[in-house]
DNA sequence: CACATCTTTATAAAATCTTTATACAAACGT
DNA sequence: ACGTTTGTATAAAGATTTTATAAAGATGTG
């Protein structure tokens, strides 16, 4: 749903950290600020943001210097503002690591962009989504799953069967649902494979197969994949 | 020694094609050109290039067409050179999967700067050249790879698809992707070559070959590179 | 041509899916 | 209460799909 990334503003100007709070946070970023070169180093060292947007115009310490700084240990997107837009700061600033460079006044909307394009590839939660359910983790995009950081072994079709039953937590879900998602439209009536495979999949993930506790039989309906904290 | 990052021009014009060939040369990039969409989807999907620079106003298919065609399998960067400076264009490319947008004209500086920038984060060069997997090293730069400090000889296919399992360890990886990654989008059916291929890296590289433990078959899904420590 | 490599074919083995069989449990009507 | 019906659980046999590997054929390169 919304953009849970996180975004840290370092800039001397008032209105400038106004203007990009509100831009920013009308498009679900969370947004931290920073007035000074040395309090945005810290505020970053403390709490790494997903991304830094970076005056280079700092009243404290020259802006090259500062993503210099940043560029030892942040990985995470840099992208510089400033009213410079002579080559030699441009050169100089992308070299030093900055992701994207922005020559002050600025569209908002192509800033945005940028904005999407740099924190792509990047690891958000949104990126690289982990389900996790008590001691019980399903890693959508290595498509793994771990019970007490093991990996269990499941095959393709048991797999899909718990994605399905992960992003429906707590919804009981229809034999004939179940059985169209996982199996295909031509198999609504095989009852009998879900027995099977909820059988497997409890075998292999519940703590004692006999008292299921993710997977609830809902008689006469379906399953509910349940965990309680 | 040098960057042996292969770039591919997609412009019509020959003007514009002379300047970035001989730019780029004489930093080191090696150069592929092609004068149409066309041309330059079939150039890069035969021989995926390490980045695509793209010019919007191609005569025979609009650019952002060509870009999003790319997108559908090509990972590296891409970056747009256009006449337009309008946002609207901006946006709609970088929201395409463009990773950088120039305008032209763009002073050329700048863009190397842009170039390094986009190119830093990919493997292709010189940048983490050595992956480590216990006893196995892999130098991505040097496309060499050892074990126990030993020198494995690997032929050109055998060791591109290793460096695809190196770069998503962990991560199950299915054929399709396997064979787009490795082979090209035309032999996403080969599944066979996979097999045969796989069978031939764990002859290599596996202590045991009949227990692997680097190359993890998911049946019906592809396979996953893991290592323990 | 000789060589290395890639592609294709053949076949055995392994893994998975499907089906069958049987047992258990709850609900229902008489 | 009793037997019957309906729905569920599980093991295990059978069928099918997928995989592993060797080896033969094809291709290309110096």
């Amino acid at each position: 749903m919304s953009n849970p990334a996180e975004i840290l503003i370092i800039d001397d100007e008032v209105q400038m950290r106004k203007l990009l709070e509100i831009t920013l946070q009308s498009n679900d970023y969370t947004v931290r600020q920073a007035a000074t070169a040395k309090e945005g180093i810290i505020m970053a060292a403390n709490h790494p943001p997903d991304m830094i947007i970076l005056d280079l115009g700092l009243p404290d310490e020259d802006g090259h210097s500062v993503l210099q700084k940043l560029r030892e240990w942040y990985t995470n997107p840099v992208i510089i503002l400033s009213v410079q837009s002579n080559e030699e700061d441009i050169i100089k600033a992308l070299d030093s690591g900055a992701n994207d460079y922005l020559t002050k006044p600025f569209r908002t909307g192509e800033l945005l962009a940028r904005m999407r394009s740099a924190l792509r590839g990047t690891f958000t939660e949104e990126n690289n989504p982990v389900l996790n359910f008590n001691n019980l983790q399903i890693d959508l995009s290595a498509r793994t799953v771990k019970k007490n950081n093991e990996l269990i072994k499941l095959t393709a079709t048991e797999y899909t069967l718990l994605a399905t039953f992960a992003k429906n937590e707590g919804k009981v879900l229809t034999h004939h649902y179940l059985l169209r998602e996982v199996w295909g439209p031509g198999f609504i009536n095989q009852s009998q494979y879900l027995r099977v495979f909820i059988a497997q999949l409890r075998k292999k993930i519940e703590d004692d197969p006999n008292r299921p506790e993710y997977f609830v039989t809902e008689s006469g309906v379906g399953y509910r994949f349940v965990f309680k904290e």
